[in-house]
DNA sequence: GGGCCGACTTGACACCGTTAGATGGCAAAA
DNA sequence: TTTTGCCATCTAACGGTGTCAAGTCGGCCC
C-alpha cells in the first residue's frame, strides 16, 4: 500500500498542534477523574462532575474514553505501572528470603499511601486490567507485581530453604500476598468499626510475615 | 394511662392476620431481594427488580423497609449471625492452638459457601452493622464471630505457646483473620483474571494457617 | 473562499432510588 | 347495613445517573 511520504516524515504543523490539543484534554479529563475518584470515591464520581471541573460537558468525554470504566481502566493502568515500579525499586536484593520481606513491605506502603487507587486495583472485581486483542494482559514483565513476587519465592523455593511442604510457587505467592492484602482490605473498610480495636495495619503486616516466613523456613533462626 | 385488657391479653384475631400477612410479605421481599442479591450481586439489583419478582411495585418495598440500605443491612445481620454460630459450632475444642486452627478453617467455609453474602459482610466499606441507639452494635457475644477468635488467641497467649513477640491478642487476631480473609477475598475478585494461576483458596487457607502458627509457635512440632 | 473534519454542546433516553398522593379493600363503629 | 377510617399497595413524578444522536462551530486544506 502506497504511503504518502509527508505523511510518515512530516505531519502537517497545525495536525500536530491538534492532537498535542486533545492529548491535553484527554490528561484533564484523567486530572479530574482522579482527584474526584479519591476524594469522593469512584462510584460517587459522576461524569457530569468531572467535566465540569474542566469546563467541559459531560459528553465530551465520550470522544476521549469509550464509557466510565475506560477511564477507570486508564488510570487503573497506570497504578499498576507505579505499583510495579515500586517493586522494581527493591531492586536484587540477593537474598530471595530478605527479597520477600521487603516486596511485601514495599507492597504494604504503595497501599497504603494510594488507598484510592487500591481500593480499584484490587478489591473490585476484575475488569480493570486491559487485555490485549488475544486476551493476554498488556503489562510490561518488569513491570508485572505478580511476576516479581513469583520469582522471588520460586528462587527461594529452589534454594532449600523452605520447608518441604511449601513445594508449590504458586500457593506459596498467594499466601504471602493474599496475608498483606487481607490485612490492608480489611482495615480499610471496616477501620472505624468501633467494635474492633485495630493495631496499625503496616506493623500488623510486618509481624504477619515474619511469623509467616519464620513458619516457612525449614531452619528458622533463633 | 388506661388500656383495655382485651387490647393486651387477647387482641383482635383480624389484626393478628393482617400482622401475619404483613410479616410473610416482608420476608417474601427479603427472600426475593438475598437471591437477587446473590445472583445478580448486589449493586445490580434494583428495587423494581426486587419487587416485580413477588408481585409487587417498589414502592411497596418501601412500606416495610426505611431504604435499600436497611433492606441490606437485614439481611446483613442474618449473616452475622450464621457465622456467628458456625463459629459457635466449633464448641470448645480444649486446645487453644487447636481450636484456632479449626475456627479458621470453618471461618473460611464459611465464606466459600455464602460468597455473596461474604462479600457485602467484609468486603464493602462498614455500614452493615446494626449498631444500638448508643452506638455500640447489637450482637449477641455468644454469636460475635470476632469475639471468638480474639478469646482463643488470648487463651493461646496466656498458655504461654506463642511466641513471646506476639504478645498483643488484637495484633496476632487481626493477623490470623486478615490472612484468611485475603485469600477469600482476592480470589473472589480475581478468580477469573487470567494472568494469574491460582492455587484452590482452602487449599492456600490451610497452608496458610499451618505455616503462621508453626511460625507462632514457640516450639513447633518437629 | 468553500467544503470538510472533528472537538464539543444540546437535548434526549432509559434507568435508578425515592417520595407524595390516590386507590381500594377490609375491619370496626354507628 | 351503612358509614367511617385505616393501611397496604399503586400511580405518577422528581432529581439523579450513564450514555447516545444530532447539531454547532471554528480552524485546516484545497
Amino acid at each position: 500500500m502506497f504511503v504518502n511520504a509527508s505523511t510518515l516524515s512530516d505531519p502537517s504543523p497545525s495536525l500536530v498542534r491538534r492532537e498535542r490539543l486533545k492529548a491535553e484534554t484527554r490528561q484533564a479529563i484523567l486530572d479530574a477523574a482522579r482527584e474526584l475518584f479519591v476524594t469522593v470515591g469512584i462510584e460517587a464520581t459522576t461524569m457530569r462532575a468531572i467535566a465540569s471541573k474542566i469546563g467541559y460537558t459531560a459528553t465530551a468525554i465520550y470522544h476521549h474514553f469509550r464509557d466510565k470504566d475506560a477511564l477507570i481502566e486508564e488510570l487503573c493502568v497506570a497504578d499498576f505501572t507505579a505499583l510495579g515500579q515500586a517493586m522494581y525499586r527493591i531492586g536484587r536484593i540477593e537474598d530471595p528470603v530478605d527479597r520477600l520481606r521487603k516486596l511485601g513491605i514495599a507492597y504494604a506502603e504503595f497501599a497504603l499511601a494510594n488507598q484510592s487507587q487500591y481500593r480499584f486495583m484490587f478489591m473490585t472485581p476484575q475488569r480493570h486490567i486491559p487485555l490485549d486483542s488475544y486476551g493476554m494482559p498488556v503489562q510490561k514483565p518488569d513491570e508485572d507485581a505478580y511476576e516479581f513476587l513469583f520469582q522471588t519465592v520460586s528462587e527461594g523455593i529452589d534454594s532449600g530453604r523452605y520447608r518441604s511442604e511449601l513445594s508449590n510457587p504458586h500457593e506459596v505467592s498467594q499466601m504471602m500476598w493474599a496475608g498483606i492484602h487481607g490485612v490492608i482490605s480489611l482495615w480499610m473498610t471496616h477501620c472505624d468499626d468501633k467494635y474492633i480495636a485495630w493495631h496499625p495495619p503496616i506493623e500488623t503486616i510486618r509481624t504477619l510475615i515474619d511469623t509467616t516466613i519464620r513458619g516457612a523456613l525449614r531452619t528458622p533462626p533463633a
